[in-house]
DNA sequence: TCTGGGGTCCTTGCTCCT
DNA sequence: TCTGAGGAGCAAGGACCC
């Protein structure tokens, strides 16, 4: 769900836009979270539905177009979602749909081109130029496109296409919900540049302000500002990505093939702790996950961080970057423990904790070594023989002692392996 | 108003090596 | 032996995205 919506800008001219040369297309899906959990329940369409965690500290997720009316956005903490409109129902995430239904919808997509990037469960780039002799030009594919997730799967979709990858992402924003927007080869920069610079794909908040202190407000602004001084004032790739979109430059094509450069969890606790020995037991669950996930993906790493959110919503993150990549949860744990510990907090009050893995590499070309000091069945064989149960009777059927609840598991202090 | 969880990319500062 | 420049690698933090 794209979090910016802005005004789709007049065109000029009669007729349907040329689409010669605009192939690529970026397909997203609208409110897809949403219309998916709608799937189930076809009583609730037409009414304001949030999804989110009804208690806690959650934020929406997504939101139905009728729940938007009241303002409420995607990331916003669902309390101040529920103040907005306290007659929208609010149902729970099912993310085992929205998987399943991404996968259908990719293939989809497939279909028509196997130049596809994903971007996330919802949206995806395409790059048609093979497919416009088989299936027509690109406006024709993107009605297709459209037309066949809604038969198919019952939820619409919004297409933009265009020349360029982020022109494509600015014009299926625009066509929200249920639309197509066409950006011609010599419509791009005009298009471009009478948006405002928060329209541009990398513009957030803060480089949103940095650009209003210099008195720049339109992406024109941006592409008659000197190059120089943007890039003091944004550093110099920043200052030069930015400069390139506003004249509609964006020579990056559709990447099939993207491998993860990091995979990690993080949580948010109902309430925040000061207890090490919890917050220990946090770390262990964060580091079990966290490796489970990088072994099925056939990784392994060598950097492995930390996140600490205090209660101020101050955040720190340290990291230990270790001589060989690993995927042994034991390993893991240990070094997001010692980071922690090091840290030598007093009873510090904290409100996340997370575990992240970096410099990952296929786990065959990972030079991992069996430790001096590992038993013969050592840690590795005893994480393969955890993701094999888990594989099995479901994830959690298999687990560290210390996470087990008190009343299974005979008393271990926190943080024991055994 | 009170801020999730999963990521990527960039900048800055430091250390080590040549 | 000392010093400085420059590059590589690492660590930490920030901004941004969905």
């Amino acid at each position: 769900m794209s979090r910016r919506q802005f005004a789709l800008p007049q065109r000029s001219g009669d007729g349907p836009p040329d689409d010669t040369g605009c192939t690529i297309l970026h397909v997203d899906m609208d409110a897809f979270y949403a219309s998916a959990s709608l799937l189930a329940r076809p009583d609730l369409v037409g009414t304001p539905v949030i999804i989110g965690a009804a208690r806690g500290r959650g934020v929406v997720l997504s939101a139905t177009y009728e729940a938007r009316r009241f303002g409420v956005t995607s990331a916003m903490p669902m309390s101040r979602a529920q103040r907005l409109c306290p007659q929208a129902t609010v149902l729970p995430p099912d993310h085992e749909l929205y998987s399943r239904m991404s996968s259908a919808v990719m293939e989809i997509f497939r279909s028509v081109t196997p130049v596809l990037e994903p971007l996330s469960l919802d949206e995806a780039f395409l790059d048609v130029s093979g497919a416009i002799r088989r299936l027509g030009p690109p406006a024709t594919i993107g009605q297709l496109i459209r037309d066949t997730v809604h038969d198919e799967q019952r939820v619409t979709c919004s297409v933009g296409v265009a020349p360029s990858k982020f022109v494509a992402k600015l014009a299926s924003g625009l066509a929200k919900p249920d639309g197509m927007v066409i950006v011609p080869v010599d419509e791009v920069v005009p298009f471009v540049q009478q948006l405002p610079v928060g329209a541009l794909w990398g513009v957030g908040e803060r480089t949103e302000e940095a650009l209003l202190r210099l008195g720049l407000r339109t992406v024109a602004d941006i592409a008659h500002t000197p190059l120089t001084t943007l890039t003091r004032a944004l550093g110099d790739v920043g200052g030069r990505h930015l400069h390139d979109l506003s004249w509609g430059r964006d020579p990056r094509g559709v990447e099939q093939e993207q491998r993860e450069r990091s995979i990690g969890s993080d949580e948010t606790f109902a309430h925040d702790l000061d207890d090490p020995a919890l917050i220990h037991r946090h770390l262990l669950a964060l580091s079990e996950r966290t490796a489970s996930r990088v072994r099925k993906a056939g990784l392994a790493g060598r950097t492995i961080s930390i996140k600490v959110r205090f209660a101020d919503f101050t955040t720190i993150t340290r990291s230990r970057t270790l001589r060989e990549p690993t995927d042994v949860s034991r390993e893991i744990y240990e070094t997001a423990v010692g980071l922690y510990d090091a840290l030598g907090l007093q009873r510090a009050r904290i409100r996340l904790v997370g575990v992240r893995m970096d410099k990952l590499l296929p786990v065959e070309q990972a030079p991992i070594q069996a430790r001096l000091d590992e038993p013969d069945h050592g840690w590795r064989d005893a994480d393969r023989a955890i993701d094999r149960a888990s594989a099995r009777f479901g994830s959690g059927a298999v687990r560290p002692a210390s996470l087990i609840p008190r009343e299974q598991s005979s008393s271990r202090p926190p943080g024991d392996l055994s």
